[in-house]
DNA sequence: CACGATAGGCTTACGTTGTAAGAGTCGTCA
DNA sequence: TGACGACTCTTACAACGTAAGCCTATCGTG
């Protein structure tokens, strides 16, 4: 419990502890619940002292996404092969967005560049060279990876329900869509198993184009 | 130039005029720029007044979604194999999210869930049972090309420069990361290509895993 | 034809949002 | 000591979504 404090008192606040909270509010509250006043309150404070921390409020998004970047770009896969260097790019980024689903609107909404992000970039595209592909089909690789993640995350988000579930699809009257009814009876298969499938059927297409001219 | 109206004539609205309404003012100024007011000016007509034809913001957001998500059903590739019914799919969800780019956010933050779109859906399970993959397998490869598509999109748009450019990569400095800088001027590839390579090799291992066990 | 119901428009008003402006208070360094 | 800068609070404003209610033309029914 936050001691009420006296005009001129410190709250001791900083960029970082600003950002702590207005992630921890994203997660638990969504990101329309991310106001100024409550972000304030949060912090046992009023809503324009944050300004003292933060411009306004899209940097403050932008703090959020850069964080959940530098995150995603952690592996670094000292001397991976690169195909598991192009999976665990994959995951990593997968993982990242996941951990934060309230965000995923701010993330996708501005350029993921970061020192940190093209770090990882460069090191991919080097393995890449490294195997035989020539520069831009390196290029078309990375973003085929990147975005086949991009979007594995955001339709695993749109579904409202329960993370494993048949989700919205169990609401829906099947007896319309014989075959798609089937399948997702069928399916017990977890996400997961789903998104590496997907992932290993495009590593395996490369590999192929590497090989034939 | 609209009359102004006294109070008692009608202006000739209806939903359909609202949501086309909605639609170009989201196209030309971005999907905060949609207000009420702003849409009601639009329409020479009173904030208030749209409310009789919807009944209420989301509902209006909800409406250009089902639009766009009825504009990429589209195909229902009479007799095609299932390579070609999966390219189509891609191309046309592809198509129909940079048709309208500031729509994005609000596609990709509900479910897409229409009967349009499960009409489709089925179609292509319908071929790829036909073509031989169990059916947990088909589902599996249906959100892998529909994730596929929808993340190059929004790695496309993330992008605030022109549609073929190097974007913002191009304002990096690149001396720090050698190998994507190159792979950045060799790639004059546009992303049209760079999207096709990946989905090529995506349906190439989809194809071998019929093959093998 | 008369008449009540309804649909579609406008006006006003309320609570909430981001943030500009400015005044107070403390710690720090000259 | 005195001045300053960093931090916090208070007050205020324009713009947002929308609830409530009024007014009038149109239409269905007798």
């Amino acid at each position: 419990m936050p001691m009420k404090r006296g005009q001129g008192q410190r709250a001791g606040l900083s960029r970082e502890a600003v950002l702590d909270a207005a992630m921890t509010l994203v997660d638990r509250e969504g990101l329309e619940a991310l106001t100024m006043r409550r972000l304030a309150a949060q912090l046992g404070v009023e809503a324009m002292t944050i300004y003292h921390h933060v411009p306004n409020k899209a940097a403050l998004l932008d703090g959020l996404v850069e964080r959940l970047l530098t995150a995603a770009a952690a592996p670094l896969f000292e001397d991976a092969s690169w195909k598991t260097a192009l999976r665990e790019l994959a995951h990593s980024w997968l993982a990242a967005l996941r951990a934060h689903p309230n965000l995923m609107p701010a993330v996708l909404s501005r350029p993921a560049v970061t020192p940190a992000t093209l770090r990882v970039m460069d090191r991919v595209m080097e393995r890449l060279a490294r195997a035989g592909f020539p520069h831009e089909r390196g290029l078309a690789i990375l973003y085929s990876v990147a975005g086949y993640a991009t979007g594995q995350a955001v339709s695993g988000t749109a579904d409202p329900d329960g993370p494993d579930q048949t989700g919205v699809l169990g609401a829906v009257d099947l007896a319309a869509y014989p075959t798609l009814a089937r399948a997702l009876r069928a399916g017990s298969a977890r996400p997961a198993d789903r998104f590496d499938y997907g992932l290993d059927a495009m590593l395996r297409g490369f590999e192929a184009d590497l090989d034939s001219p």
